[in-house]
DNA sequence: AAACTATATCACCATATAGTAATATTAAAT
DNA sequence: ATTTAATATTACTATATGGTGATATAGTTT
């Protein structure tokens, strides 16, 4: 019997995607202080315009960020600022890892000493 | 300047990434009411055994599962057991998602009736 | 309207990876 | 030791997607 329907799991996968990419992550750090047009995102992370523009648009189908056009140019805002707790969840987590194998390899310095 | 080091979150998106297949979270799934060995595993997900023990392979080097040997079998198990706090948040997301998406179509099907 | 600027889209390439069949490995049973 | 069962690995294909240059589109200014 499965256990919980590969179509639900298949939404929160897809949702994942979109926040395991680390140019995506860039842009939405750089979003974390308050909403900016294309153009200054791309000063603040180096990507190219379409490429910028690209990761833009998965973003704002995802409902990650908001779309508001001023003028000419475009801005975008966080739409969610759930999306940093969970970075904030991983964070810690690797964090932890990264001390697990830290003491572990303390422990094979100690092992090699005595 | 950039705002984060792109190589930070790189191990983030990472994690996201494992996190971000269906296969991958079904495996997950199937193991939250226990530990299983990929035998089980396979019958739960109805994945074949090449792509089971990669994906358990992947789980393992993210530090998501324990890989226990008993006997000739193999039994997987939660290593942290946070992946599924942050599955659930994902899900509030999208169901208030949903949400929103109806009561936009309910707006479009009340201006049509009056 | 024409020129200019900002953003979006298209076409393309390169790369990564999910799935699978075949094979290798490991441990238990006979 | 040989056989058998469970898991891991390898080689391969098909597909998806990130990055980029060129082009299209939309809004603004002159």
């Amino acid at each position: 019997m499965l256990a919980v329907s590969p179509k639900a799991l298949e939404q929160v996968a897809d949702y994942f995607k979109v926040l395991s990419e680390t140019s995506r992550l860039q842009v939405l750090c750089c979003l974390k202080s308050g909403s900016k047009n294309v153009t200054e995102i791309m000063t603040a992370t180096e990507l190219g315009q379409a490429n910028v523009s690209k990761h833009l648009k998965i973003l704002t189908q995802a409902g990650i960020v908001l779309r508001k056009p001023v003028g000419v140019s475009v801005y975008y805002e966080i739409a969610d600022p759930i999306i940093f707790d969970l970075c904030e969840i991983v964070c810690d987590r690797l964090s932890i890892q990264l001390e697990v194998r830290s003491q572990e390899l303390n422990q094979l310095d100690f092992w090699h000493k005595s």
